[in-house]
DNA sequence: TCAGAACTACGAAATATTTCGTGGAACATG
DNA sequence: CATGTTCCACGAAATATTTCGTAGTTCTGA
């Protein structure tokens, strides 16, 4: 189905845009994350960001709770899943399935990466290496 | 402009797709590149593909030689290129900017790394430490 | 030469995505 | 209670993406 090689449906870049804002914000009514929207760059109508909400329920990627009024949406898919899909995405697509590749891409391009989280990556590549006798 | 903070156009799926083929061959006819896509999984007629080129010349994703009655079309955007945008793009919209926690994701999940990998990754990661000092 | 094969260009249908506006219900308050 | 505010549902327009089919041209081989 399709050209590309893809099973699991990537949220589009606006459904992408709101899942950022829930995942900042956790769960919330329509006008926080409308205001929080107000607060970076876009400039979306509140019912955008409503219709956008509802479609993504109607997708499963946000859950709601509409015992009050305003409805309270949280993130269905979570942030850490997110992550894991994209990057395989990535991996698979643009990577020629090597996940080290873009790591190199991901260490080396023009990243700023703290002196903790280097250490960080290293203590894993450490146990990876163990594993690899 | 869209709710998700993105300035360089994505390549869609699709283009994603005639892309990888087009890193893979090199220069290519529409019709190598559709009997490669037939080798693959996916069900696409030819004529698709050559739309998708058309389109993607159009964009300056592709470009084409035809001094040749059957065009002869390259990736313009190069696989580095795109790596490089599609990385940023994930550490942005879904990594809260930070592409070590990308890097964790990409070695730690499932990832299968040869031990010629990691070392290569080890070294980059020392000189990086090295500009930590 | 002439039928079929190989190509391109183009139109257009079918979806998917993105974005609001309108209408009506529920609520707050002077 | 009258009226302005807040909120949701829904319809629908504007665009973007994905996918072919048809028409017309050029080439090839019997």
């Amino acid at each position: 189905m399709g050209v590309v090689a893809i099973d699991l449906p990537r949220p589009t870049n606006a459904e992408l845009g709101i899942l950022r804002v829930l995942w900042a914000l956790g769960p919330s009514t329509v006008r926080r994350v409308h205001e929080f929207l107000q607060g970076e760059k876009a400039t979306v109508g509140y019912t955008t960001v409503l219709k956008f909400l509802q479609i993504m329920h109607g997708k499963g990627l946000v859950e709601r709770d509409d015992s009050e009024r305003a409805h309270v949406y949280s993130a269905q898919l979570s942030q850490d899943a997110a992550q894991r899909q994209l990057t395989r995405f990535l991996v698979d697509n643009v990577f020629d399935g090597s996940s080290s590749q873009l790591v190199m891409q991901a260490l080396g391009g023009g990243g700023r990466a703290s002196a903790e989280e280097l250490a960080e990556i290293r203590s894993l590549l450490e146990r990876l290496e163990q594993g690899h006798s």
